[in-house]
RNA sequence: GGCGGGGUCGCCAAGUGGUAAGGCAGGGCUCUGCAAAAGCCCCAUUCGUCGGUUCGAUUCCGACCCUCGCCUCCA
């Protein structure tokens, strides 16, 4: 289709580099992107700065289904960890009780924000074995070693023994990383503080949280996962790996150790060819955090009235690379550029009546368009492409300049730039009854000239909630 | 302390060695019974500060100031 016109910043290389990915075709004969997408770990509501992630995760997917690359796309689910453990033990919950929640939660915010559903969603409870052969093969190759307590921890010096370089994603020395005093209490058998675990041994606290091993009772370590459920989904080597700035480390520079160590990929083959990492988001230009007030999940959004397009029309205003800042009042703006994008398309869609237009890549506005999302996700170039548009349809409108067929052929253009955005159609207002009734006398009420009648009229509608507007097909509503 | 981002209009946010996209908000006019929507026009001689390179820098170099993140669980 359209080889590697996309070209993305590389965490690894520190350079935009052009994408080109190494994983053959599908059965249909389209070139095939392997991806591997860090998802949530299931203890509590996902918040919007988790959701930023996820929705610029689905941009980058949709630019490059448009591109013509099919997406093997694989997101995990963590739902054994410390956090997890603790609020089962707190709640008395049993494990997947508790973690079904908060996915099912997880889920259903992704449906809200209209992410495309991962073509796999692997649990890590369900890839124990996996996880525990591969740490096998690590002990194997001297780059883990067993702890007195029964856990397992990943050597650095080992993995260095191997040939293997540390720190390929950072610039770390790990013999001055600042660890903290406070050593965990179940971590002081590593040989090396930069050491993580691999497998935790089980203790009194964890409960009925465990699963058996050759190194007796216990569960994974945080990174392993990862490895273990890309690499039995993918296989050793793959395209694309995604997730927030703050996995770069240590997460996924374990990840490549522990995916290297264990020595599965053809030789000069890397773990992962492109690695994708989107900065952190700001409420109210500070770290969220549940003291200052500034922390919100995504039914707190709802709650307040906003919705998912919204939500996702703010998230995506953003260079993916850019820390973002996200408020309110920026929510209130989406919903007025989303207002004047709908108001626009809508006046399209009345002058193109019946008629229809297949999508066209080709149009000058689509390569412009094109080129700003194939240049590292330029999605502010992008929008300034689509809102120039919509000025010129508007201006084309409003001398009624365009044919039902031009108009057909312009929502043909939007339609290919939503395959893009994925912000979908403007959900439709149900207008009460009543709300009918009122426009309906105000129109009668304007015929027979009685102004004053029809001022008060629209007083009324506002105070239920609605504005109306005369236009020339009747009488518009809009929620206020 | 180490490493890495940022500082561009009231707010959000692009961008380039050759004279500042787009959105929101704001002002004027047209249209409208009044509105709304839309159109047209206006809205940063200026891009954190100070130096340097250059015919020319917001864009390159240096210093400084401010700010955010990572280095510990974190999207």
């Amino acid at each position: 289709m359209s080889p590697s016109t996309t070209r993305l910043f590389n965490t690894i290389s520190r350079k935009l580099e052009t994408f080109e990915p190494d994983s053959g075709v599908d059965p249909s004969g389209r070139p095939q992107v392997t991806f591997y997408c860090c998802g949530p770990t299931v203890y509590d509501f996902g918040h919007i700065g988790n959701f930023r992630t996820f929705v610029q995760v689905d941009l980058l997917r949709r630019h490059l289904e448009f591109r013509g690359y099919s997406i093997r796309h694989v997101m995990n689910v963590t739902d054994v960890e410390d956090k997890i453990i603790r609020r089962v033990r707190e709640t008395g919950q049993p494990l997947q009780e508790f973690t079904g929640r908060y996915e099912r939660e997880f889920l259903s915010d992704l449906r809200t924000l209209n992410c495309l559903t991962p073509t796999v969603m692997p649990r890590a409870t369900e890839y124990i074995s996996q996880i525990i052969d591969l740490i096998l093969r690590l002990e194997g190759r001297g780059v883990a070693y067993r702890a007195k307590d029964g856990s397992v921890y990943f050597s650095i010096q080992g993995y260095r023994d191997c040939g293997c370089r540390y720190g390929q994603l950072v610039n770390i020395n790990p013999e001055e990383l600042r660890v903290g005093e406070r050593v965990a209490s179940d971590e002081y058998d590593k040989q090396s503080v930069a050491d993580f675990a691999l497998w935790k041994a089980r203790v009194p606290e964890d409960g009925k949280v465990f699963w058996e091993s050759p190194w007796g009772q216990g569960r994974p370590g945080w990174h392993i996962e990862c490895s273990a459920m890309s690499m039995a989904l993918l296989g050793p080597s793959f395209d694309l790996h995604a997730g927030g700035e703050d996995l770069v480390f240590p997460h996924h520079e374990d990840e490549i150790a522990q995916s290297e160590g264990a020595g599965l990929q053809q030789p000069g083959r890397p773990f992962v060819r492109h690695w994708f990492h989107v900065a952190h988001l700001l409420v109210d230009g500070r770290k969220m955090s549940k003291s200052l007030g500034n922390f919100f999940t995504i039914r707190d959004l709802l709650a307040k009235g906003f919705g998912g397009r919204e939500i996702r029309h703010l998230l995506l205003g953003a260079h993916y690379r850019e820390t973002f800042n996200f408020t309110v009042e920026g929510l209130l703006g989406s919903r007025a550029a989303l207002a004047r994008l709908d108001e626009c398309l809508g006046k399209l869609a009345v002058v193109a009546g019946a008629e229809t237009c297949s999508e066209n890549v080709d149009s000058p506005w689509m390569r412009q368009f094109l080129a700003s999302m194939d240049d590292d996700l330029s999605v502010s170039r992008a929008w300034a492409v689509v809102f120039d548009w919509v000025r010129e349809q508007n201006r084309l409108l409003s001398v009624d300049g365009i044919s039902a067929s031009e108009a057909a052929h312009a929502l043909a253009f939007w339609h290919s730039v939503d395959r893009v955005f994925g912000l979908g159609d403007k959900p439709q207002d149900e207008v009460p009854v009543e709300v009918r009734k009122i426009a309906e006398e105000r129109l009668e009420a304007k015929r027979i000239k009685d102004f004053s009648r029809a001022d008060s009229l629209r007083n009324q509608l506002s105070d239920l909630g609605w504005a109306v507007e005369d236009t020339s097909a009747g009488p518009k509503f809009r929620r206020l």
